[in-house]
RNA sequence: GGAGAGAUGCCGGAGUGGUCGAACGGGCCUGACUCGAAAUCAGGUGUUCGCGCAAGCGAACCGGGGGUUCGAAUCCCUCUCUCUCCGCCA
């Protein structure tokens, strides 16, 4: 959520980010800003009656204790006047106080100035690339005909048990799996991240804090009976750890890190981008989570980028990092890079973590605050990146490393996979 | 799932309609004493919003929401959560 007060003081600078993003940028800050308007004018009148009305309920105390029952009587027929005012005076501020809400709720963060502006994914910047994708002219056989092949992953018995998107991993593939998830949390906490194991259903104060709520209402499986949504990415649980709690400034920066399964109904996906593991219903994650003071938080995103990038190349897979224009950011992000691997046999580019400063916008919505050293509570700075998503990391080590009767794995695997090779 | 009890500030714990943002104790901070510390004494110690250059003033918050009343931490309704007992259970 964006801070109001900012809004206020510095409206030009808001609209320059927020065109980043939106054509519209200065009609949805200066709507914000006249809803801000009329709540202040509209709690001013509420204070003003009610301070009325306080004071004359006091002077009936005090004549009742002095035993002057009858100017008592007197002036609680004198107030009925003003309780209707008071009663007026509120509902118009909590009419304008709620429309202030419902707009701040709804507005997208504002993106760093950095940011390019952009429309869409084809605006985003190529910032840095890592190894050399292999010619791919050669044979190269697409993930999904290898799972088949090494008896790694079964689409139709995911498809019978649950439903298309839910892939069954076995065997090797599922030990791949396991052995995939415990060097990412093992580098995590190497890299000073404390290791969580968060519910994987969330209420909807959570998802609201995050910012899921309401902007991605749909995409998320929702367990109507009680209200619960299952978790698109441990983000939500991990950082909601925090929500509503005011910390210290020497707590700074927390460092968490969890492993969850992610359930996303991507609602609309089609044609080849859903083929194999490329989109998923259910999938695996290693996410990392910072919450820091405002003045370090690009400093850590570095970090974190550094991070991920390091998964990567331990694991030998070319990659290419993205900043993410305006346009293709997410709701609550100021600024997003995204890791692509290549894909050998689909010849493309497959997105395998995303990593983003959401700076005080989930803080502000999840009423996370810390003392600075004047004592003065402010939000802090929350991040987060996948380190990393499971299914096109696997998808990419199956194209990239195979071999006629074998995929040979990264050295980094050996000791969690427990062989040095997926075999026939 | 059934029965009962409860939810108050950083913690413990009072408070059952008015002077309560909240007694008392502990913690913490500041000052005094001390070479220093402990003990002791004095003072202070929440969050949010609005107005104001500021000092300050006003409003709201005693689990959430709603109601009664001139006035609610206190009364009523409702929801959530916690604890105890019973049932069920990986």
């Amino acid at each position: 959520m964006l801070n109001i007060s900012y809004l206020r003081s510095a409206r030009a600078e808001a609209v320059d980010r927020m065109l980043r993003r939106r054509a519209d940028a200065e009609a949805l800050i200066d709507a914000l800003l006249k809803a801000d308007e009329l709540r202040r004018q509209a709690q001013n009148r509420f204070d003003e009656a009610k301070a009325r009305l306080n004071e004359q309920s006091q002077r009936i105390g005090s004549l009742l204790r002095e035993g002057k029952k009858a100017e008592a009587e007197t002036l609680k027929n004198e107030v009925a006047h003003l309780k209707s005012a008071v009663q007026e005076a509120e509902a118009r501020f909590q009419e304008a106080e709620s429309h202030l809400q419902e707009l701040l709720a709804t507005t997208p963060n504002l993106p760093h100035p950095q940011v390019k502006a952009g429309r869409d994914a084809s605006d985003n910047e190529i910032i840095f690339s890592w190894g050399q994708p292999p010619d791919d002219t050669g044979e190269f056989l697409p993930h999904w005909d290898l799972a088949r092949k090494f008896q790694l992953i079964d689409f139709e018995a995911g498809v019978k048990v649950t439903g298309a998107g839910f892939p069954v991993y076995m065997r090797q593939g599922a030990r791949l799996q396991r052995a995939l998830i415990n060097f990412f949390l093992d580098e995590a906490i190497q890299a000073g991240y404390t290791e969580y194991q968060p519910p994987h259903l969330v209420n909807a104060d959570s998802g609201f804090g995050t910012g899921q709520l309401p902007d991605k209402d749909g995409q998320m499986y929702h367990v109507t009976a009680d209200d619960l949504y299952l978790i698109p990415t441990a983000e939500v649980p991990l950082t909601n750890l925090y929500r509503d709690v005011i910390l210290k400034a020497e707590d700074l920066p927390l460092k968490l890190t969890a492993y969850t399964p992610c359930f996303r109904r991507e609602a609309g996906s089609y044609g080849k981008d859903v083929r194999g593991l490329n989109r998923l219903h259910q999938f695996d994650k290693v996410e990392i989570v910072q919450i820091t003071h405002p003045e370090t938080s690009y400093a850590a995103l570095e970090e974190m980028l550094a991070h991920v990038g390091g998964l990567l190349q331990k694991l030998g897979l070319p990659y290419r990092i993205l900043r993410l224009c305006g346009g293709d950011l997410g709701f609550a992000s100021a600024m997003t890079y995204d890791f692509e691997t290549y894909s050998t046999a689909q010849k493309r580019w497959l997105e395998v973590s995303s990593t983003s400063n959401f700076e005080t916008f989930q803080a502000i919505r999840m009423k996370l605050r810390f003392k600075d050293a004047s004592g003065k509570t402010q939000p802090p700075h929350t991040l987060n990146g996948s380190a990393l998503a499971l299914p096109r990391i696997v998808a990419s080590l199956l194209e990239f490393y195979q071999e006629k009767e074998v995929i040979r794995l990264p050295s980094v695997l050996h000791p969690y996979f427990g062989d040095e090779a997926i075999r026939l």
